[in-house]
DNA sequence: TTCATGCGGATTTTT
DNA sequence: TCCGCATGAA
């Protein structure tokens, strides 16, 4: 078969690129799973690379399946071989080498992996132990100070503390990796650190994985953080073919690590990389990348990408200035009724996206009050439902009984009397008989005498409950390798009474119960692969998979989520200055920009229509205010426009408005000298410039000054007075 | 162990 | 405004 037949030029370019260092810059709606997925049986078909030799990395598990189908379709009869390559997210690919090589780890190759609110628990207890007062270090900010550590890799002990905050992160970080490791666990960003450091530090096994995966390809490369850039070099070695694809302008995910000067860490570090740029597009109309590009080449020092489109220039993109959120709420519900009215689109055709999950709320009351059905993409993420995690929490506890967090979730749930005292009392003597607690309640099932120190530890009705709880657990334990997953979570369940506990009757319960139902489900999806599998599953999915598409409804998602799909209808709300661009983001430049990409990453959503909505007043934290239209809306060609931005404003407000928003200061720098201005400068004199740049945000200038020499300046710093242009 | 109350904080969340 | 928590009373 002819690889290359439906594939436009650019992409042929880049899948059949001779193996070495490629980065290929993906616009959006350009093709980039297609390249990915014919690059991969190209090497195949072309260079004889086996599938086993190549690794695929994604970052969410959507993206992985989605592109073992299209590889699955391209290769046809080769299906064997497409199974062989090893594709999937960066943690998964991860866990599965610690797994592998976990007796170079400080945890067994059973380790549970910790999630956000595991890592905060261990946070809380390490506060408690440290005699921190959790309200002046708050949980989450401590355990985001050591993701982002861990993201960095930085090591508790290189922890630099310059601040107090700094200097509890550095504390509770230190005792929290030791928890982690009695918890025979690691978390989320340890997935990633110790790959790193297995490789950095054990020259075989680095051998080993060279030699395994000469070939690696790397979606959304934007989105690397730096434990992941860094694995990626241990991992390519000196001659790598890697084969990187991204797109910087589509980088939100800043604040999560996630760095896309990755991207020109990637031209440095491989200076013969061959880089291609993917740039016509096959989703939008001309106007919508029109309005897109408008947006988004504001952003200087970026690799400019002309996106085009043989689609036409469609309708244009409309613009409505609602009085208030519940206004704008109704404009959407009335948009998409008409839409659909007119039959020019389904409304499981359109999408609703706004910045910040809480914009929800009027929406769906809105929909709620005409009745109608729509989707909710995030929110309340199943795997976050106390009930689901009680039961995964009984789960990991069996596979793995030194996880203490889990133990302690449990322990008490349903309720047996078990509270704080009886707790501590267990954590002490399981300590003393250098036991995890999990071990320890499974010994005393085992052996009814208890040595007499242990037996006064506890009082008569702790002590029952305590080993009334180990026998139901010992027996699980004992057996989990020969029993059903499915068996299994029914013994818990029946065991601890689980849906009397959480059923009371009313309607909450009703479907708290059926959320177990579902677990359950999805665990007999796994009975033949077993219960470590199966808890790997969970441990590494993200709610984002749970979105079907199956019900004709519109979708209510955050802009965040939206990246990577694409709706006919997109409407953006809440174009409003403190919402898009967000309050907390105003501030810092880097910030800014990246809220303008993630407009552009919802402008690009759009295949056929735009609509862009804001609020003349908006409730914000109870009190009602005010509102300004959104900076970046004045960034839109008017042409492209169906109502006016201006809106209710008068038009001297208006031009103020556009004056004194031209700013993104630092970041919309496009260079202010030319080659070949004559300049002034007061100590200099005057000079001619040879040459000017961005980097990251200043300008930086080279001039050639009369009798002093030549002279390399920073346009934000050096008092320069253009003479002549 | 559970409920009531008060306080502080309030983006985004691929794994 | 409203939610989650930490804390204190029953």
């Amino acid at each position: 078969m002819d690889l290359l037949k439906d594939l436009n030029s650019q992409q042929q370019h880049a899948v059949t690129a001779p193996p070495g260092p490629i980065l290929v810059l993906a616009g959006p709606g350009s093709g980039k799973t297609r390249v990915l997925t014919h690059r991969i049986a190209y090497l195949i078909q072309q260079f004889g690379a086996r599938p086993e030799e190549m690794i695929a990395v994604t970052f969410t598990n959507k993206a992985a399946r989605e592109m073992s189908s299209r590889l699955r379709d391209l290769l046809g009869g080769l299906e064997a071989g497409a199974a062989g390559v090893s594709l999937g997210t960066f943690h998964a690919l991860c866990a599965r080498i610690l797994r592998r090589e976990a007796d170079r780890l400080p945890v067994t190759r059973d380790f549970a992996i910790f999630d956000d609110a595991d890592q905060q628990s261990l946070v809380r207890q390490a506060l408690k132990e440290l005699n921190l007062d959790p309200r002046q270090n708050p949980v989450g900010s401590i355990q985001a100070a050591i993701s982002s550590a861990k993201n960095e890799l930085i090591l508790p002990t290189e922890y630099g503390a310059s601040t107090y905050f700094a200097e509890v992160v550095r504390r509770v970080y230190a005792v929290y990796q030791n928890h982690l490791t009695a918890n025979n666990a690691v978390d989320f960003d340890d997935l990633l650190l110790w790959a790193v450091r297995l490789l950095r530090e054990h020259d075989d096994l680095r051998e080993k994985y060279r030699r395994r995966y000469p070939h690696i390809l790397v979606d959304e490369f934007q989105d690397t953080n730096t434990a992941q850039y860094v694995l990626l070099r241990l991992l390519a070695g000196e001659q790598p073919d890697l084969f990187v694809v991204g797109d910087p302008d589509q980088s939100i995910y800043g604040w999560r690590g996630a760095d896309y000067r990755n991207v020109k860490r990637f031209q440095e570090d491989h200076p013969k990389s061959q880089i291609i740029l993917l740039e016509q597009n096959y989703r939008s109309t001309q106007t919508i990348l029109d309005a897109a590009m408008a947006v988004i080449d504001r952003h200087p020092a970026r690799q400019k990408k002309r996106l085009f489109t043989d689609r036409g220039s469609g309708p244009r993109i409309v613009f409505h200035e609602a009085y208030d959120e519940t206004d704008e709420a109704r404009f959407v519900i009335e948009t998409i009724s008409l839409l659909t009215l007119e039959g020019s689109a389904n409304p499981g055709d359109c999408a609703v996206m706004y910045r910040a999950n809480a914009q929800s709320r009027p929406l769906e009351e809105a929909f709620l009050k005409a009745n109608l059905p729509y989707r909710l993409v995030g929110a309340q993420r199943f795997y976050g439902r106390r009930e689901v995690k009680d039961v995964i929490a009984y789960l990991r506890l069996i596979q793995n009984p030194a996880d203490q967090v889990s133990l302690l979730r449990v322990l008490n749930t349903p309720a047996r009397g078990l509270g704080e005292k009886s707790v501590e009392a267990l954590l002490r003597v399981a300590a003393e008989a250098m036991l995890s607690p999990g071990e320890w309640l499974v010994r005393l099932a085992r052996q009814s005498d208890l040595g007499p120190a242990q037996a006064g530890a506890f009082t008569g009705k702790a002590m029952a409950a305590l080993s009334a709880f180990g026998r139901m657990l010992e027996p699980w334990t004992a057996r989990r390798d020969e029993t059903p997953l499915v068996d299994l979570i029914d013994q818990i369940l029946a065991g601890t009474a689980y849906q009397a506990w959480i059923d009371d009757g009313t309607e909450e319960g009703a479907e708290r119960w059926a959320n177990v139902m579902e677990l359950r489900g999805v665990a007999q999806e796994y009975s033949e692969l077993g219960l470590a599998m199966f808890l790997e599953h969970v441990a590494l999915v993200s709610d984002q998979d749970t979105l079907t598409d199956a019900q004709n409804a519109p979708t209510l998602l955050t802009l965040h989520a939206a990246k990577g799909l694409e709706f006919p209808v997109v409407i953006i709300v809440g174009l409003d200055e403190g919402v898009l661009p967000h309050q907390r983001s105003i501030e810092s430049a880097e910030e800014l920009a990246e809220e303008r990409r993630l407009f552009y990453v919802g402008i690009t959503r759009a295949k056929d229509q735009l609509f862009l909505v804001r609020a003349f007043r908006r409730r914000l934290f109870g009190a009602s205010a005010m509102s300004e239209p959104s900076r970046f809306l004045y960034d839109l060609p008017s042409d492209l426009l169906e109502g006016d931005i201006v809106g209710s404003q008068t038009r001297e407000q208006a031009v103020y408005a556009r004056q004194t928003r031209w700013e993104d200061k630092p970041l919309t720098l496009s260079p202010s000298f030319q080659v070949g201005m004559r300049v002034q400068h007061p100590a200099f004199g005057e000079g001619i410039v040879l040459s000017s740049r961005i980097d990251h945000d200043d300008e930086e200038i080279t001039i050639a000054f009369e009798g002093v020499g030549v002279k390399r300046l920073a346009a934000s710093l050096a008092p320069l007075r253009v003479l002549e242009g």
